[in-house]
DNA sequence: ATGCTGACGTCGC
DNA sequence: CGCGACGCCAGCA
């Protein structure tokens, strides 16, 4: 709280959340934004993503979609057929960039971290 | 310094 | 039911 370094920049926040996601699950960039307390601001997740791969240590960005469970940024990744590639090899079912059973693999930081 | 865009989400019409 | 616009934060031209 009156840490200073715990106003790490919230990129920081994002990628650390990302990384506690388990192994095939995957939950939304809406959903780190409220556990982040930035509730409304979900493109700036997608955004910090986006540097993820400026970050060091490694970001599971794949396990990151939009709302509707939408690989919305398989484009980003290299290849973008990666991103369904590792869903699928997690044990998630893709199809036509749409992830199946989307909710019941749905990881929401808010309820396994607990808040 | 200002403006636009971008891997989203929600509300309104 | 479908489409459009706004809000939010940060990086870049």
């Amino acid at each position: 709280m009156k840490d200073k370094r715990n106003q790490q920049d919230f990129f920081d926040l994002v990628f650390q959340v990302v990384r506690q996601i388990p192994e095939g699950k995957v939950t939304s960039y809406g959903a780190i934004a409220r556990y982040l307390g930035i509730g409304s601001s979900a493109r700036t997740v997608g955004w910090a993503m986006n540097a993820s791969h400026h970050q060091k240590e490694y970001v599971p960005a794949h396990r990151v979609l939009n709302r509707n469970g939408q690989l919305t940024g398989k484009f980003h990744f290299n290849p973008p057929e990666s991103m369904q590639q590792a869903l699928e090899k997690e044990g998630i079912v893709v199809n036509e960039d749409q992830v199946q059973n989307f909710q019941h693999h749905y990881w929401d930081p808010a309820v396994e971290l607990a808040l």
